[in-house]
DNA sequence: GTCTATACACTGATAGAC
DNA sequence: GTCTATCAGTGTATAGAC
């Protein structure tokens, strides 16, 4: 009896990714724009069929699909699947760390915690797919991007540690641990991305609305804020 | 010219997964128990497997070396890769499921949370792999338990968010929202074990002690009790 | 720079002896 | 119930014409 393999139990992925190819830009270019133009197409595009798939079932021709090129280009442009990924991710963690420039710009635990939940909620929002292939990677034991953690990322968090340490010993918080502190600020934010499909389910599968979105950052500020001790009159605007 | 071409990012998981096949009982058994026994280590195995590759990155022959048996052996008790990974699915989602069980039996939000959070940390240091195919499977939008979402999942959360806001309606809480107040318990307990690699990374790539482990629940029960309003008398003995 | 055709490796699954 | 050998399908990557 011949049995019809079932290819993956994503097999929804490839009606997600279904509908019009992204358009190109119709105008005369350069070949320097041309590579420009199509390196971007390919980041898009495989940036959402990792995020779907994960890296194994992930094809090049699933990217090429969406990106509306040949599965040969690609490799013109990439020189490999795990090259292609690579880049991906670390344009991800270019927009993570960006998030943290408005914690630095702070005058205290209110502003700053409150804009860094903000900041990272919002990319939650507008970057999901992203979202999802830096937690894929780093739940794989960040196989490509292990030197980052190392490097980059404890030297953020150590800065970071160290300010709100500052925060405690001024007297403007209380004193908690900074690191699981952080910890929380990651995992509640990043939730709204990664688990972005349970909690639509639990939305009568239907995306959160703006003021539900607005819900979600107001009713995580206020919990997060009170719970390390910030004055209340300092978060009263939220 | 031949180049030799990367098996899969995650050549880290080899390495990972090397070392002595699981134990088998070496007891004389019965058929029935034969096939108990041999189920058993294929799910482990399955679930350590999956959980660091990924379902795609997954092959039935990491599966078996590391269950120490044959490959064809696998097909005989599971009849796909996608039959075993969807049991794999199943037993974490009872595991979770489970943990709720401290909820309720809870007389208040203190006792209620507090227990909550405690139990889903445990899941997380001793079912990491587990955690691991379970935000795996959700962020690639649940292919193989969207079911089980709609219809188990959704029992709970609305139990549970009545639970909470019936807390709140006798002034035992602050009014905040049930349901963003479970997704960030879910979100941060969870955290540590989808991100455990991540953590160990900052931890100057060790594991973290009893100490630690007793820390972060400590502080993730204390700034979210002191930020739902629960009076601190009641969680002091934390 | 684009794209068709194809090489080569690997994987899930099965057949069939023991 | 166990296990070796093998098949068919799919995937990455490349060659080479345009």
């Amino acid at each position: 009896m011949v049995k019809v393999r079932a290819p993956h139990p994503d097999h929804t992925v490839k009606k997600i990714l279904k509908g019009p190819p992204l358009s190109k830009d119709p105008r005369p270019l350069s070949k320097k724009e041309i590579r420009q133009e199509n390196e971007k197409l390919i980041l898009v595009a495989a940036e959402k069929v990792f995020a779907e798939a994960g890296f194994g079932g992930a094809t090049m021709q699933l990217i090429a699909d969406l990106a509306g090129l040949p599965k040969a280009n690609l490799h013109y442009y990439f020189p490999t699947k795990e090259a292609l990924y690579r880049q991906v991710v670390q344009n991800i963690f270019q927009i993570w760390l960006q998030a943290a420039d408005v914690f630095d710009a702070a005058s205290g635990p209110a502003e700053g915690i409150g804009a860094y939940i903000d900041a990272k909620m919002e990319i939650s929002r507008r970057h999901p797919a992203g979202s999802k292939v830096w937690a894929s990677e780093v739940m794989h034991r960040a196989p490509v991007i292990q030197d980052y953690l190392e490097t980059t990322l404890v030297d953020w968090t150590t800065g970071r540690m160290k300010l709100i340490q500052h925060w405690i010993d001024t007297g403007r918080m209380d004193p908690v641990d900074p690191r699981h502190l952080l910890y929380m600020l990651w995992a509640t934010t990043q939730h709204y991305a990664d688990f972005g499909h349970q909690i639509e389910t639990l939305n009568g599968a239907k995306p959160l609305s703006d003021e539900q979105w607005k819900g979600a950052k107001t009713c995580i500020k206020r919990i997060i804020l009170k719970g390390i001790g910030v004055s209340e009159a300092d978060f009263a605007d939220l």
